[in-house]
DNA sequence: GGGAATATTCCC
DNA sequence: GGGAATATTCCC
């Protein structure tokens, strides 16, 4: 009943979009308004989209007539087909938690209509604008914030490239590492197996001698 | 090649299992010492458990002698077949993520073997008594550590930084699949040396009865 | 709609 | 191992 190809896609997804989705969000820092890497969420959310556009899917869910939001027609269809090909779920709560999460509001009672400024068919490179409602941990005193933003130096940033180099050449060193083990195995095998077979051959030649 | 059942399963269990699991944990305040409803993770590894007492599955996972902890004894296979029969994924590290948000230990570094002191063989009724390790809002907030955000570094450094870190993650992910690999091929290893001497065995009785 | 707990991912 | 971001679930 439910689609089956959940988890290859997930997987699939996850290898290429999340490579995407620095966490910290920490790229293109220079850029105006904030732009960083869209989440996900969004990306896949989009791109559903987008697939609609092509096939039958526009009766499920599509863009509505000027692009500025999308309507889902079929929240029972989208549920069972579309959801599990793009997450890892197939309920339709959890997708418009998310939606509310990146603040999306819901246009008309009378269809499944969900709008955000920065969410409009053809602006994908708008998605990076979209940010989470932070559940922000309140009120941390101002001065340690301030004072912590003026102590981040580039230094700081020369050593975390420093350690990223560092850990990145003893993971090649250790990589080689296993990989050799990895080949010592596998010799061993081929031996024992060499062993087995000869031993086999040894064996019933005897016997049949005996014969 | 991955087991297809995923979705169907997770929503079963969620369906079942989410009902025990009353988040605030609320339930049953008045008894000792703080027995709630056991998280669906530590359930789903229990059960996990039990399902392979009854078939050939403690080939790749089971308690050990004593029951007083588990061993991942092929996590190849475990991630690939075992995980998305009960999780929404089939990452190796994501289980172990849990395993120590959980705090389970790592016993051994020969083998894959987790304990914890209220997760042991015949105890489910003790899972309850299992809690997570609480994130405290932590003294120190994230921004703290963060130095590159606000910072104007040039988009070349950034960008290199970028690619440190994206090969630094490829590399850890391959690490961990050549980790599992060479566990595979260690048991194979065990595999092929039982068989020689078994055949061994029989082959040298065949030849004595026919001196 | 949104708060909050748990789950999953990513990074250190 | 663990901190922290995002995802999913559950509840109000």
């Amino acid at each position: 009943m439910v689609d089956n190809s959940v988890l290859e896609l997930n997987l699939g997804l996850g290898n290429n979009n999340n490579n995407n989705n620095v966490v910290g969000g920490h790229a293109h820092a220079g850029q105006s308004p904030r732009q960083r890497c869209p989440a996900p969420f969004l990306l896949k959310t989009y791109d559903l989209l987008e697939e609609g556009e092509s096939e039958d899917m526009t009766r499920i869910v599509s863009w509505n007539e000027e692009g500025s939001a999308f309507v889902v027609w079929s929240p029972a269809e989208f549920s069972e087909h579309t959801l599990p090909r793009y997450f890892k779920h197939n309920n339709f709560s959890s997708f418009i938690r998310q939606l509310n999460t990146y603040g999306f509001k819901k246009m008309s009672s009378k269809r499944w209509e969900f709008k955000h400024e920065k969410f409009q068919r053809g602006c994908r490179h708008m998605l990076g604008e979209i940010t989470r409602k932070k559940c922000e941990p309140s009120v941390f005193p101002a001065y340690l914030k301030s004072s912590s933003e003026e102590n981040a130096t580039s230094s700081t940033e020369e050593n975390n490239q420093q350690l990223l180099m560092e850990e990145n050449k003893n993971l090649k060193k250790e990589r080689l590492e296993l990989q050799m083990q990895i080949d010592e195995c596998k010799a061993l095998e081929m031996k024992l197996l060499a062993c087995l077979s000869q031993f086999m051959d040894t064996q019933q030649t005897k016997i049949r001698r005996l014969c």
